[in-house]
RNA sequence: GCCCCCAUCGUCCAGCGGCCUAGGACAUCGCCCUUUCAAGGCGGUAACACGGGUUCGAAUCCCGUUGGGGGUGCCA
């Protein structure tokens, strides 16, 4: 399962990477062994690879990496800004008698030696400041005596992902990070740990707001849908999605939000993102699809359609279809509801039949159209003959075209919506055709 | 509770002190086109949260209020 939201982090963390020439790193932060599962990491890389976001360097797993947490735990330990703590939160909360205050410091000097079951804590500062420089917030600053003295090794000896990830930012001279606004907290501990583990000069941070949904919460996999997999197997394709991620918290200049990629990518600043969090809007979303499958070429159309036929259909025949049902979509995933019934005859749907053929110039307009049918030799089984046949037939039973195409849409493809009519009756055939008109009579005269 | 972030149409963006009687996109409404449904064309409704400053001039700068959001784990 791979977020949108994590989507769109990963999009912004390419698009400024390739904007800048520079080099972008996949770091997979599986720190938590007891937690971690392989296949997530699996799932992870093809939705990047889907996105179209290959990565320029990694993967780099964290957890291959514990010698260098355990060589940054040993340096920050040995300058004194660490020590060893085995207090459970249950103690934690009976000391201050409250849930939510931060660690309050009683192993400071207990001078603990390490071991099991104890964790090692990092020293802040009681008081001074840390400035955070950020592209898109400018410089929260964070009073140290506001932040409390956090766990950086656990008591398993496995390191937290803050000190990982300073220690990998170090290690692999990342220059810029951009992340979600939920790690801004987070920013000045880890830029504690670097000062404490070299002279480098700080990362330039860029935190992107977060999305949500209607209600303007954060999405979340618990209530909301979130899932990149998801779209993609509900017939979103990967330019649309990619595009409109975009758009959620920044713009391509000018009147147009829809435009090529690499447009985004000459475009981009994390200086021009919106701090203020997004609505993740499936509607919109779904314009932009219903415009990147237009935009499509029949051929590329035709491939992207492929994982939502049957394998029973002959493509030749879909391609015939292909025109008539391109622009009618807004999902992929409604292709098979659009041209079933070119395969196979589907079940009338029973209000559509009443809508179409209750009304009283029906039965005997419906009698002249099947004859008319039957009387037409192959030559003229084209779109337009048919069109004029079933106008002059409307005429006299004085119905206009709209009207007196229903019934025959009914009963050919069991519903009053659909491709268009006669060149769909071309694609089927004159026997088809009559077969199913012969069938849809027999009804007509039951009723 | 504490820390931090944010605030322009219903939604997503544009706007970076005068070009704003605030622009675009999605949604919505109407009209046109039309073989159904779409698509397409044209048009409409709709916003600077509030209160104070600063300034000749503020959607744009500052302060406060209110309202949202994020964090507050030996998760990431």
């Amino acid at each position: 399962m791979f977020h949108v939201g994590s989507a769109r982090s990963v999009l912004f963390n390419y698009v400024f990477a390739k904007n800048q020439g520079g080099t972008f790193v996949l770091r997979i932060e599986d720190t938590d062994t007891e937690r971690n599962q392989p296949e997530w990491t699996e799932g992870i890389m093809k939705a990047i690879r889907w996105l179209g976001c290959d990565w320029d360097e990694g993967p780099y797993f964290q957890s291959e990496r514990a010698d260098l947490y355990k060589a940054a735990a040993d340096r920050i330990m040995s300058r004194g800004q660490a020590y060893f703590c085995d207090c459970s939160r249950d103690a934690l909360v009976a000391r201050t008698g409250n849930q939510q205050v931060g660690y309050d410091g009683f192993c400071r000097d207990r001078g603990l030696q390490g071991g099991p079951g104890q964790a090692l804590r990092f020293r802040v500062p009681d008081s001074g400041s840390t400035t955070v420089v950020d592209l898109i917030r400018g410089t929260p600053t964070f009073e140290l005596s506001t932040i409390e003295d956090f766990v950086i090794v656990r008591s398993n000896g496995e390191a937290m992902f803050l000190l990982a990830n300073v220690a990998d930012d170090i290690d692999m001279r990342i220059s810029h990070v951009v992340r979600g606004e939920e790690h801004l907290p987070n920013t000045p501990k880890a830029q504690l740990l670097w000062q404490a583990l070299t002279d480098l000069p700080l990362p330039i941070w860029a935190h992107v707001p977060v999305l949500v949904n209607e209600k303007r919460q954060k999405l979340s996999k618990r209530r909301d849908k979130v899932a990149l997999e998801q779209f993609r197997d509900e017939g979103f394709v990967m330019p649309a999605m990619r595009n409109y991620l975009m758009t959620l918290g920044w713009a391509p200049r000018g009147e147009h939000e829809i435009v090529p990629f690499e447009t985004i990518i000459e475009q981009f600043q994390l200086s021009d993102v919106n701090s203020a969090p997004a609505f993740f809007d499936i509607k919109k979303l779904s314009a932009f699809n219903g415009d990147y499958i237009r935009a499509m070429s029949p051929v590329d159309f035709e491939v992207a359609c492929e994982p939502w036929l049957d394998p029973a259909w002959d493509r030749d025949v879909f391609r015939q279809m292909v025109p008539l049902i391109q622009t009618r979509l807004v999902t992929l995933a409604e292709v098979p509801a659009l041209v079933g019934f070119v395969f196979a005859m589907p079940v009338i749907d029973d209000s559509a039949w009443t809508k179409a053929m209750s009304a009283d110039w029906v039965p005997g307009f419906y009698i002249d159209v099947l004859s008319a049918f039957s009387a037409m030799t192959n030559a003229q089984w084209d779109a337009e003959s048919l069109k004029s046949t079933i106008e002059n037939i409307g005429t006299e039973h004085d119905q206009k075209l709209g009207k007196a195409q229903a019934p025959v849409r009914v009963a050919v493809t069991g519903s009053t919506v659909g491709p268009p009519l006669f060149e769909a009756l071309v694609v089927l055939g004159r026997d088809e055709v009559l077969a199913r008109m012969t069938a849809a009579g027999e009804r007509l005269a039951n009723t």
